[in-house]
DNA sequence: TATTGTTATACTCTATAACTATA
DNA sequence: TATAGTTATAGAGTATAACAATA
């Protein structure tokens, strides 16, 4: 059951954000635990994915584009360099700055990972039907749009 | 951006699954983030939702249904206490087993949570489109079926 | 003086292991 | 001896405040 109140989740947005926000915490929840002995946290492959999106860059726009604190980002950059999964680079043009790029096992490891077709959400995704996966893609175009809002 | 690898979130079930958690992450992290400050956590309305939706029930059967592992839930149930959402009473006929209940305070902070339309993830899913919404309604029913897989 | 990043500290969330009380 | 829950402890994830280095 996704809600108290079930006949207000057809009708009500604010209904609506309530389902999301427990149905959000839920998946959230067996995600982490699923990832829970794996090579790298979840929040460490987030960022991992963020710079090999976007390359290298400083330390500042890492943290602005996964939205969390600098202090937040220097921690996950320092388990991911501990790794060998990232480099930092002093920045030639302004030494306050600091680079952080993929080392080739980062980028290996990254690839990997999204290769990984035995994983527990992969095998789950399979077992959906079409219809389903394409209403997860959307939603998840939209979560991230809605993350990203000011 | 969704994916390191955009071509292939269109085509691939692991490619999906791996956009998936990331945006499932970042949307946490945001959900978390406007929570702060609220009255309560995120993890405590998930609870709180559950105790409201199934009624009085032993720590234990509320763990089960949370997914969480009973320590968890003996903190996050500790927390509401405190707060004077929750009740806990012996149960009379195992004295083993604590049974937990909204008090007349949870359940009206549950409602006007469900019924906050100011809040922030409420807004937001009021400037979607109804389709939009449609697809996240439909991915929050499909997160939950996901998450209480075996 | 302003900016970038780090260190120190703290709080939430969750887990496993060890323990207590009851059955 | 088995079960329900609690306590102790630990690790991930995040934040704010204070600091250092550089501009």
């Amino acid at each position: 059951m996704l809600t108290t109140v079930p006949k207000l989740a057809t009708v009500s947005t604010a209904a609506l954000a309530h389902d999301l926000r427990i149905a959000v915490t839920r998946i959230t929840r067996r995600l982490r635990h699923v990832a829970a002995g794996r090579s790298v946290t979840l929040t460490q492959l987030s960022a991992l994915s963020s710079i090999g999106a976007a390359g290298q860059q400083t330390l500042g726009e890492l943290a602005a584009r996964e939205r969390v604190q600098p202090p937040s980002m220097t921690r996950v950059v320092a388990g991911l360099v501990d790794s060998g999964l990232v480099q930092r680079s002093a920045d030639p043009r302004d030494g306050r700055q600091v680079l952080v790029d993929l080392t080739p096992a980062g980028r290996a490891l990254l690839e990997e990972e999204i290769g990984a077709r035995e994983a527990w959400l992969s095998t789950r995704l399979n077992e959906l039907s079409p219809d389903e996966r394409e209403i997860l893609r959307e939603a998840g175009k939209i979560f991230v749009r809605l993350a990203d809002d000011e």
